[in-house]
DNA sequence: GTGGTCTAGACCACT
DNA sequence: GTGGTCTAGACCACA
């Protein structure tokens, strides 16, 4: 987990998507303690409110929960809860703006294949 | 042009969008004049203050001129120049993100080419 | 609207419930917007983001809406809205809760008409 | 008694509901001994500590005492005391302030008595 | 040790 | 004017 922040998005807004791809590549396993909000905030010297916003948002979606006075917890199933959300998201509602866009401004089908390509054999 | 807001983008950059749009497509024909502030800001309730933001943004972007006394104007070559600058933001910037992500979600390329020919037969 | 706080909770919490009663009662009507969180902030000698801690909390309850730098407005409906989630939470938890507990000390149906009757009268 | 826990109040509060409630039905019978804090602490695994705190609440409350070397024990007279205790609290306090509710969202007294005659039948 | 709440004051983007 | 975000530091209840 760097500490490098860009300022088009909020402190908080970062470290949720930061902390969900962690959920996500099973850093943090289901059942896990996560990290304390005040380690956190030391780590990356952020407020602990700041922390604390970030982690709500977590538990507003389901993927962790509380015990009071021990910290908070990776719920089970989180981690496929998660990727289901993001994947329908992307396919119900990014892809198409995507192809929607491709047709604006005249982009081919094969052009993307070709970035797809590209980018797999890169990574 | 419908007059509905979301909150997740400030008033002005969604009305710059949406300029922009209708340059892409023609609406503005280049050499048009554009629909004066007032008449933006009557039709779609919105501040006059916020309109003139878009039309700045658009004046920046080399799109449209102001003729003092008379008004905004489309520039020659804008629909063009627009749609090289996007297509070019969409192929370096938004593409990559975009693949980047089908990646990490295993979504596959034919899911894409999918949705395309769909999206293509529909419209 | 007082400004005398109880500890046993938390200020904001004081406030969302404050701030129903209001809609309930038809202080804040339909539509209208809502005092400004500095407004309030400085009118009750509480810090902003005390403030919209509450405010966010009728937002996620759908009961009011954000134009953007315009403030909070009462959703059209809240009112009834508010009305029926109350009226459900009462009759099918706290009634349930109510009739289990005077089972348990023996306390009558009788007792809680005289109260009831007592209060209506003196109401 | 089982062993799952909410998080809108403490668990030593909640441990001691579960215990009042055990006196009150006469689970826990006046001069018996109470089940040892490491016995609780271990079937509901929770901190010894947080049982401790809930029975120091009934202690104070004068409902159990303390043999040394030997454990806790239900004082004698403990259910009627705790049963006139709770009977007043809940006459004096919580009656009031439900019927007072039930005006505020217009619930009939008939609603009321509807749900204790069904609850009758069905316990 | 854990998280929750609150303050006072700063700065920002938006309308 | 509107709300949003962040900080630094304080105090509290809970396990």
């Amino acid at each position: 987990m760097n500490n490098h922040w860009h300022d088009d998005l909020p402190i908080y807004k970062q470290l949720v998507i930061k902390l969900k791809n962690a959920v996500l590549d099973g850093s943090f396993a289901e059942g896990q303690a996560m990290p304390s909000v005040r380690a956190i905030s030391a780590e990356m010297s952020i407020n602990h409110i700041t922390v604390s916003k970030a982690y709500h948002e977590l538990l507003d979606n389901g993927l962790i929960e509380k015990k009071r006075g021990l910290g908070m917890f990776v719920l089970s199933g989180a981690q496929e809860k998660l990727l289901a959300a993001e994947r329908q998201f992307f396919i119900e509602k990014e892809l198409p703006m995507l192809v929607n866009k491709m047709n604006q401004l005249d982009v081919s089908i094969e052009q993307v294949i070709k970035i797809f390509k590209e980018q797999r054999e890169g990574s």
